[in-house]
DNA sequence: GCTTACGGTAAGTCATGGCTAACGAATTGA
DNA sequence: TCAATTCGTTAGCCATGACTTACCGTAAGC
């Protein structure tokens, strides 16, 4: 399944707060290094996880790099969530039924 | 958050598998160890990280446990998910913005 | 009671990955 | 050209956690 980097991707905190930050507003990977716990490099190897599943774009301004939130890819997770979610409403339905017919 | 411990729980591939398998229907541990590569005590550590996060519940069948997943929780996971798609279409509308009036 | 199936827990191993420190590349401005 | 800023990358350390083996408690069937 094509999920699994935007799991993987949003399973640590950290990599989940710059996300939200990045959701909130693009911004270069010293400014989001400022508002976290962790140094630039853990930021920067952050972005790149998030990069390759796909839910983070960059662009080079001067020697900067505005990374912006690519909400497109969540859709995957979305749709796994309804399938869930679908799934065990139908389960549980039929126990209901089950339960009914004794 | 308390998200923290549903984005922990379902971070796993194989804890994904159980949770789906138990979305489609309710299985004890044994039978649900036979459908995957993992030994059964594994399975059992999954379904308590599960349980923790509130996302299976348990019933007591003579010797076996019947494991069920509860949907309810994935509510909160649907709540993170539509903020981070509306923050991140309103962040794009105002850099469209911005663009446009230069 | 004795055995058998089911399942949770403990102990220990091993791979994964998140982090920092250090270095190198590229752009900007003096 | 030289210094300063911004980032990516690498190496190495260390904590986390996924897994198996072994063990113990419990409920059902002979």
């Amino acid at each position: 399944m094509a999920n699994e980097l935007i799991f993987a991707a949003l399973a640590d905190p950290t990599r989940r707060r710059v996300f939200e930050q990045l959701a909130a507003r693009p911004s270069s990977v010293t400014a989001l290094a400022r508002t976290l716990p962790v140094s630039r490099p853990a930021v920067s190897q952050h972005l790149k996880v998030l990069s390759d599943a796909g839910l983070v774009t960059v662009r080079a301004e001067g020697t900067r790099r505005i990374y912006r939130a690519a909400p497109d890819q969540l859709a995957d997770l979305r749709d796994w969530l309804d399938r869930m979610w679908s799934n065990a409403l139908n389960a549980f339905a039929e126990a209901a039924e089950k339960e009914r017919q004794k």
